[in-house]
DNA sequence: ACGATATGTGAAAAATTCTAACGGGTCTAT
DNA sequence: ATAGACCCGTTAGAATTTTTCACATATCGT
């Protein structure tokens, strides 16, 4: 694989990442590789990321397609209303999913402070 | 990766091969590699196929999706799909898309705050 | 200034992948 | 029965890659 394709590759990885709102430690605790290994896939210094592929993706909400060539890859195409999930909301309902019942009723309320849906 | 993976997807890429008719050799000359690591990926001793995944794909008309998870691969989305959301979790999406960024950003950071995959 | 946090990078250890070579089974022609 | 062609499985080890560790830099809040 080319150099240049590492890169783009780690780019991707860099953008989703950052996007779901997650350092290189976190994401390298659920992959299961050290913080600098996330780093050097993200600069490209890595040949390819190789067996982290199915586990870098589903952290991160991508699809591997995507992942791999970039562009409009659309393996996450999960239906809401008329809407694809983006990568922030299914990392938001995975976080969700693993909190304890009145944290997931704190998350509710802020979420309709925040909301500009006025709710009866 | 566990090694009853490598297996699998060993055992997808000589199923895909064996249906377009291509002997081993045939398949390691279109990926450019030798006819022994191409046995070794089918015979599950390869940790992963890394480097040659998206190669091989194309040559086996294959999605990388369906080569890594076998099925009719669905990524991420196959996580969620197995559970429906719930009322809360539909409720919380809808209220989210509603944010502004910045509170989508505080909102995101609680939940990671209160999730149990908290990071260090 | 200081501490905490996030990230980039050099060096080297550790792991993996691939090649070359060997061996065995099957099939066909002689 | 034998030889040759073809296909595939496996081993050993060279080559390559990946990951870790440790250090450095930048940013931010106090």
């Amino acid at each position: 694989m080319q150099p240049a394709d590492n890169f783009e590759i780690g780019a991707r990885i860099r953008a989703a990442r950052e996007r779901v709102g997650l350092t290189q430690a976190a994401l390298a605790l659920q992959v299961g590789v050290t913080r600098s290994a996330v780093a050097q896939w993200e600069t490209g210094r890595a040949g390819q990321v190789g067996g982290h592929l199915a586990q870098i993706a589903a952290v991160l909400g991508l699809g591997i397609d995507h992942l791999l060539r970039g562009g409009a890859a659309q393996s996450l195409a999960q239906e809401f209303g008329e809407r694809a999930l983006t990568g922030d909301e299914l990392a938001l309902l995975r976080l969700y999913r693993n909190c304890q019942a009145d944290d997931r009723t704190i998350l509710l309320r802020m979420a309709r402070r925040f909301s500009q849906i006025e709710e009866k």
